[in-house]
Parts: C-alpha cells; structure tokens; sequence
DNA sequence: CTTGACAGTGTAATAATGTTCATATAATAT
DNA sequence: ATATTATATGAACATTATTACACTGTCAAG
C-alpha cells in the first residue's frame, strides 16, 4: 500500500480538519457520510481506516467522535492545529465562535507597535462581534475587534462587558453617580450598571475589520 | 446568579480541558460522571448548564460530546487553547500522542540559536519516543527528540523514517548500494530500505530529555 | 424561616453513534 | 489474466450518549 494519500481519501482528512475548526469536536461517522454523500457507514469506516493506517489520523474505538489529526495529516493539509477565538454578541447574546490565533497573531504583531501594546505584559485578545448595536461607533456586525484588559476604565471607554443576560461590546458612560452602558444605535436602550454584576474584560482598541479594508 | 465560579464548578471546567488535552475530542456526560464520582447523569448536566450560563463553555444540543470551551473558559483556568504534539514509536508503531507547541516553542527558544536554527525557514517540530530500539544512542523510551526537515540525509544521520509498518526513528545507513534503518540496540534488527516505501520526515538534532537533565 | 443557589440520586425513554457482515464494481498494478 | 486497491451499498446490531422527569438535602442570604 502506497502511503500517499488519493484526492478522496484527502478530501476526507480535509473536512475532518474543517469540522473540528467549525465546530470544536470531531465529525461523526453520519456526519462524514453526509459530507462524502455516500449512503453506507462501511464507505466512510474504509476511508477512516486508511488514514489512520497511515498515520495521518488516530481513531479511539467505540467512542462518539472519537477522531483525532495527528500531525502528519495537519502537515498533510497544510493547516495548523486549531486554536480557536473568542466572538461575542454586540447585542448582548452568548460568546459563539472562536479566533484561530495563528490567523490573528500575524495580524496583531503589525499592529501591536502603533498601538503601543506590551506583549509579554498586556493581555490582548480578539473578540467577533455580533450584533448592530454599535453601529454608530464605526463596529458591524462581524466585525473582528482587538481588546485589551486593563485596570481603568473612563467614560467613553468602549468596552466588553460581562452580565448575567451576558457578554456585550457598549459604550462605558460615568454620569456623576450613575453608571451606564451605551448602545451605539438608536435603536437600543442603554443599560443601568447595577456593581456587581457588570465585569469588564477589557476596552477595544481597534477594529481590526476596519483597518485590513 | 453570580458569574463567578464555585470550586467544583471550575474543577469540571479544568476536566473538560484537561481531557480535551489528552484526548483531542471532549468528554461525554458519562465521562464527566465517572470523573466527577457522581451517579447520576442530571448532576453533570446541571455543572454543564452552569458552565454554559456564565459562558465558559458553550454546548452543541443533540450531539455526541458537543462541548466547546469558549475563551473566558480558558482564561479562567489559565490555560491556553490546545494545540497537540507529535509523538512516534521508535519501535515501528504508529503516531501515538501529541506536541503542545505552547510548551514546546518556549523550549526550544533557547536551544534555536546554539543549533543554527533559521525558525521562519526551518521546519522543526518534537516527537517523543516508544521503545527503546535506540538506546545505545542515548534516546531512551519517553524522550522528546527535537527534529528538522531537511533535503538531504547523509549516512550515519538519526532520521525519522515512515514506512508502510509505522513511523520509526532509526540510524540511516547507506553502504555502497545499500541503505538500511539501523536500530542502536543488539535485540533489534536493521531494515533494508526499499525505494518509494520509505519517507524521510526528518532528522533528530537535539534529544531534549537529555538537555533538561 | 423561607427562598434560591448549589449539589446530588435514580429511572426511563429516545436519539445519536459506531461496528460487523455480506457483496459489488471499476481501476490499477503485477 | 489475476490480484489488489479504492470506492461503494445495505441491513442488522450493539453501544454510547443525551434528554426528561420526579425528588432529596445542604447552606447562606435576606
């Protein structure tokens, strides 16, 4: 058996890849025959077999999802492990997707020196925004924002703050006494910052969605 | 509710992680179970819920081990996202375990300069050894053997080798006409190379285990 | 002293997932 | 020509995993 791999049997090893990355678990086995439209579980077992025999991928037997890629086949594929990033909701849903840091790390080091940010020191990560109620601080829905932790925040700040109905991008506002979190967008309310149960992960610093246009 | 987490809130999280760690997929409830010493799958799912509430994991409804851990999950057990690490038998057997590059690129930092290494040029990586086929050349069972991609390998080079049997890590010998995978170890016997049935994937350049020692 | 958050038990139903066996066809290598 | 490899099909079966429901107990805060 040659121990090249066929386009079939790479196409295989490829959407494992892209699954994992979507989803941050491996394909099943109905999910894999679905992808290579065949309608038998055998067609997808006789791939699986194949890859692991030659080491591009390892199966651990009798559990759900139970794939791994081993590096032979992420070197296969050209792709990096996954490493994945954080998204939130503008809007004040969930945390959803994930930052691949390989993409993000390039992109962060051009920038880091203009913005003056100390690697080693300052804790810095990407956030996906989702939602539009931001729409009139110059942040879209989709938008990849660079955020930093600190220990201050003014008002005006822009910040990811955590709340029980969830994680949200706003404008802070410091109004004598009282404290609020702004919405861009007429079409939202701003929100009552009652201490305790706001906390903020950090204030953006650039919209990175913006800059690469 | 609070958005911080009770101790055996966080010890599921840090589970989570650790068996994402060691397996490349998530746990099942009933892996959660067992580890959490409970009977019962409801109390794994309430920590599940929690967890999922205050945005340190996010949960995929319907599937098999459909648990993600979301970035305020990894910065709240101080950990970073996975990426995993090669690891070969030096007895033949296949690709077993992983590399973490977090732990391993500030290792090898030190070490690039001594061996000449140009790090945006040179393919490395680590693998770590099974068996102990190599042992009169001082790479025991268990070490982490530093290797680079390279074009050519001269007889004598302790390469990397994938043969249809399994990747292997062995002494290249070529003799006149002859080239051999030569263990360093009387119990093991050399292999003749067949042509188009071995792939150099490296060679060794640095044992690792021995340097931290 | 009641409410709510936290931690747990147990059973049963259902859905998702993986394994095995028995066959088949076309392409490729010897 | 013949054997092997790669790619399929389909059904039966076994196992793993998730969800739902009904209850119990502890503890701290108001």
């Amino acid at each position: 058996m040659s121990i090249k791999l066929t386009s079939k049997q790479r196409k295989v090893l490829e959407f494992i890849y892209t699954f994992l990355e979507n989803s941050g678990f491996p394909p099943s086995i109905s999910d894999l025959k679905e992808e290579l439209n065949v309608s038998s579980n055998q067609s997808v077992l006789n791939f699986l077999y194949i890859l692991e025999k030659k080491e591009y991928i390892k199966r651990e037997g009798g559990q759900a999802r139970g794939i791994k890629i081993l590096p032979l086949g992420y070197r296969e594929i050209g792709k990096n492990p996954l490493i994945k990033m954080a998204g939130i909701s503008a809007g004040g849903s969930y945390v959803e997707s994930f930052v691949n840091a390989f993409s993000f790390f390039p992109l962060a080091e051009k920038v880091l020196e203009n913005e003056k940010i100390n690697e080693s020191k300052d804790r810095v990560f990407v956030i996906q925004v989702a939602g539009d109620s931001m729409i009139n601080a110059g942040i879209d829905d989709g938008d990849s924002l660079l955020i930093k932790e600190s220990k201050e925040y003014k008002s005006g700040d822009i910040v990811i703050a955590r709340t029980d109905a969830g994680t949200t991008v706003k404008r802070f506002i410091a109004d004598g006494g009282k404290r609020y979190l702004q919405p861009e967008n007429p079409a939202y309310e701003k929100m009552i910052i009652i201490p305790g149960e706001v906390q903020f992960q950090g204030k953006v610093i650039l919209n990175l969605s913006k800059i690469n246009k």
